[in-house]
DNA sequence: GATGTAATCTTGTACGACAACTATAGCCGT
DNA sequence: ACGGCTATAGTTGTCGTACAAGATTACATC
């Protein structure tokens, strides 16, 4: 081997920092064949001059790849690719809150989700489960009468369905879709309004979720919790759509003058 | 304010590096009252100086931050706090796969998806999916004669059904289960035994979904695809179990050593 | 051939310098 | 007095060098 390149340099991507465009190179490299898990990547130096870059750019990268669990660093001898990313965890790429369509497509997630769950917890519930059930349902009345937009309420509702079912990755589940849909919804501040708009509709469709949990009613259960994710979705995709979507380009031409 | 100390200097941990032992401190920082959502953090410099580090250590540090989403940084400026840690992802403690219950609960999580990704599937499949299914159980067959465990082209098979319901979220949900599960089975090697000695069965279980799916029958599909997973779990729950809690235990008494 | 040691390579850390960029204070013109 | 422009200081981004700490390899020695 006299001097047989050990790694192709890919074209490095126009935007975004230099630690930025040679981590997502990186990234390329590791989830191509160019290494294996287990194999050892090139020293530091080496990259460094591959990319044209120093090496404390080198190094940034490098640690962004380890916070991240792909590679690994032993002093004194390299920098080497995991073996497993069973590690890796489920996320939603931030920048796909632009689109409406995603968020659509994410509520469906939660839709099944909460169908699911709802029939299970009809299933499961215990008495005193069903106590907190009805607890949450109140609170919700509680907390708008109070002046709040309810959506803390309404998440806990959902949440004491989830702990319903007895199977805590139901719950940590959809607390993941609702953080995630808060942040995607929230730069409009326009959910929330029509949620509190039609207060009285979504009252219906919680009480009938809540009356098949206690009924023991699963497939009533799983209906109408769909039924009513089936109608957020639709809130959502009509009043909403032109709000979300003006932010969104809005957001697309000031990318960082937030 | 003549010299008010911006933060307090937490105690850095023993252990790891600087850079690990940094960014343990800013996590903290961050999570705690320190610095809010939207607040600027001292500058690198200042932060150097506090930890007692040099700048380097610092930057690395904020980098694994920001990669995690914690923080974002604005050239000129200065490191700012998100405003929502939305980014939090969805993951599965790694130290609850010694329990074979929370394996089980996992994978009546993912029977639920499958469920109803089988059945979302049949609705809204193209002809062009419908092939890539059809081609993907042929697959499986393929590898299966030719020595393979077959657990890849199931789980392609299960990948190309989720694409076929043209929501992406679907595909990347199951995909991080499946990871999960791969991890917490894969010490043992039972499972994948036991797949291969029922491979009758479960060639059945699959051609229900699949014409379910060609039907375009989503109850039968959904159906289908819940005895599989009914039948996956009841398989996991008797044979493997002895197996997995004794791998369990063994891994917890070799934490790190593999 | 086994063994201990030195040379060498790699990552970890520190320090200094400058470029690119921002925000602010202050000056200037009106 | 007020708005706009500029100078200036502060901050992150990138580069380079240097050395410490740990690991690997080669080699000399027995």
């Amino acid at each position: 081997m006299t001097s047989s390149p050990e790694f192709k340099v890919e074209r490095l991507t126009v935007a975004g920092s230099l630690t930025d465009r040679v981590c997502e190179a990186l990234v390329q490299l590791i989830s191509g064949e160019d290494f294996p898990p287990g194999s050892r990547l090139p020293s530091e130096m080496k990259m460094a001059s591959r990319f044209g870059v120093s090496r404390t750019v080198i190094r940034e990268a490098i640690s962004r790849l380890k916070s991240e669990g792909l590679v690994e660093s032993r002093q004194g001898s390299g920098v080497f690719v995991r073996e497993e990313n069973m590690d890796a965890p489920f996320r939603i790429d931030p920048n796909i809150m632009d689109s409406i369509q995603s968020v659509l497509q994410v509520v469906e997630l939660r839709k099944v989700l909460e169908g699911e769950i709802a029939g299970l917890a009809a299933k499961r519930r215990s008495r005193e489960q069903m106590a907190a059930i009805r607890q949450a349902l109140k609170q919700i009345d509680t907390d708008v009468a109070a002046g709040s937009d309810g959506v803390d309420a309404d998440i806990a509702f959902h949440r004491c369905i989830a702990e319903a079912t007895g199977n805590p990755h139901f719950l940590a589940l959809i607390q993941f879709l609702f953080n995630f849909l808060r942040n995607a919804t929230q730069t409009t501040r326009g959910i929330e309004a029509t949620r509190a708009t039609l207060t009285q509709q979504v009252k219906d469709e919680h009480r009938a979720i809540v009356e098949a949990i206690s009924h023991q009613d699963s497939t009533a259960a799983r209906a109408a919790a769909r039924l009513h994710m089936d109608r957020a979705s639709r809130r959502l995709g009509t009043a909403d759509i032109k709000l979300l979507q003006s932010a969104s380009t809005a957001a697309n031409l000031t990318p960082s003058t937030v």
